[in-house]
DNA sequence: ATGAAAGCGCTAACAG
DNA sequence: CTGTTAGCGCTTTCAT
């Protein structure tokens, strides 16, 4: 089977002996066409398999109906989950979603902020981007932009994220709760959301009286890292009864460095995370953990963009989700024996 | 900050005082060029914030320098770990993505590959399509399409897969030879690589003589089927000693799901899954596996892809690509005292 | 080495 | 209700 010209308008027209203009009305639906020539114009158009072409609609129309989306990390799940709230949203606004991934690297995610940009979509969400806000601004002087997980005050740019620093107070206070006072925080190193954590968790600290207690080691934002960040902890002489770490993935790596290290967990020391990826819920892990409405954040990022775009609001939005707790078996009160004098 | 009006080529070419089409030239660097003028359009064009329209250049070349991607499961990290490879091989080739996912549902499916095909991309990577082959023939006619992770003998669909029935027979094989008989399988329901997997370990255990011991449950590529899956097993009287899951996911569920029976892995069973997924590998998990080489397999589909694209194939390709058995701590050989009699 | 003109496939007035 | 015309931003002959 060889592969077909594509039919175009014109050919349509041709095959339905009318002209392109009412190819055009009947493809777009429009109400004034007689039944005749609709029935005429969508047979010859079903015999080509012709499909309008959007790239020369979006041309003409100087409006692609498209929304691009930047993921900055396809492998974290979190992101994954937020998609399907864009995608619902999108969806039931008549808009399309074409993404991008810059795979955590800066170079490639400023390359694919620009790809889409010159692909001229309507708006552009940016799911945790890493970038410096200079290539941000400039993207956001030709059209709406959206961050999500990520922060700026920038005024032709809207923001969508969780509060971190509330969230980062929710897992600290449940641990104090417990019983616990020698806290230690895994951080996210140059990861998205990682300095507002770890203020709320240096805040949330001083607040219980605890300032003495801070002990926070730089990692990331991955299993990998939060591994690590248990072996440098507990390297130390002074080691802690519990750890909140930057987000599920680092605390899932975290609870697997202190099985390798024989530490029970939540006996000897308790995790939480942040986040609430789906697979913090899995019986093998049923990680204690912070967690974000990412299937809501997904629709607000879209809902917000399109206030930019079809009402032509100016003014910036930022809109800050709540996270909230859930508690599942990773944490538990500090245990007598291993408190330290 | 107001939003600008977006400079076109004819504002660029006015303010560099020459006409568009060199402006054309010197922004897709061709070489007969002054140095002079060269420098004074570059100049225009940074003053401007210029970029261009890649839609409108896309009209005009009736080319778009762009691959679609449709993803049917962003949450199953197998695909992540396959955009990476994707991503890698068309950035070298000079083309960029633009992904779009299903959902996991037929009718979104389809309407996000129609909205890949009306974007006039160059060719079309469909990850685990799960829609009719009615439908993807429909996309094949007017342009290059490569399937990733699903069959198709038509001649005008290239198939990038990793041979499903050989990974059953090496999971199956380990298990045999650790001694296992009675060995059941998680099966995939509806998924993409479900069947052949499913035959695949039919076949292996005729081969083995265990026709007999065969036992498959229904379910799906999802943690909760997997863990579903054993509910149901072990609702039976005779209860296997070995799982093999038709993937990563669903032998994750199984596995909590086990655990929450108060069944031991490996001591009492032992678990193999599908794919090779990161998660598995983590020290909770550490999951005794059939890995694909999703990294390689991205690659080589944008390599196929740019056969048809760019050397104008005509034959159909299928590549099938060889997985293998990574060993880890959910099996073992099994205990005597729970053999049936 | 540079510019003028035509046209990619489509929509948007405007006529009729 | 239907057709004609112009033009979106760009590339591409073809002259000069």
């Amino acid at each position: 089977m060889a592969r077909s010209e594509r039919p175009t308008i014109r050919d349509v027209a041709e095959r339905a002996g009318v002209s392109k203009s009412l190819v055009s009305l009947v493809m777009r639906q429009a109400p004034n066409v007689s039944e005749e020539r609709r029935a005429a114009v969508l047979a010859a158009a079903a015999e080509l398999g012709y499909r309008p072409n959007v790239v020369a609609r979006s041309l003409v129309q100087r409006q692609s109906n498209h929304l691009g989306v930047m993921i900055s990390d396809f492998e974290n799940p979190f992101f994954a989950e937020l998609v399907a709230g864009l995608e619902d949203q999108a969806h039931s606004e008549g808009y399309r979603l074409v993404m991008n991934t810059g795979r955590r690297v800066n170079a490639e995610e400023e390359e694919a902020i620009e790809a889409l940009v010159e692909l001229q979509v309507d708006g552009l969400i940016l799911a945790g981007a890493r970038v410096p806000m200079r290539i941000l601004g400039r993207a956001a002087e030709f059209l709406p932009v959206v961050l999500v997980s990520r922060s700026s005050r920038k005024p032709n740019m809207d923001v969508v994220v969780n509060d971190d620093r509330l969230g980062a107070r929710l897992a600290v206070d449940h641990l104090v709760e417990l019983g616990h006072r020698r806290i230690a925080h895994i951080d996210g190193g140059n990861g998205a959301n990682a300095v507002p954590r770890r203020l709320g968790y240096e805040a949330a600290m001083r607040l219980h009286g605890l300032e003495a207690q801070m002990t926070a080691v730089r990692a990331a934002f991955t299993a990998e890292a939060g591994a690590e960040g248990v072996h440098q902890l507990f390297r130390r002489r002074q080691t802690p009864t519990a750890i909140f770490a930057c987000n599920d993935r680092a605390a899932i790596g975290a609870l697997g460095a202190l099985s390798q290290r024989g530490i029970r967990v939540p006996e000897d020391v308790s995790v939480v995370g942040y986040d609430g990826i789906a697979m913090g819920s899995l019986p093998q892990i049923d990680l204690t953990t912070v967690e974000q409405p990412r299937f809501e954040m997904g629709r607000t990022a879209v809902q917000v963009i399109l206030e930019r775009i079809r009402d032509d609001r100016r003014e910036a939005r930022r809109v800050v989700m709540p996270p909230h707790l859930v508690i599942r078996s990773t944490t538990a009160p500090p245990s007598r024996r291993r408190r330290s004098p």
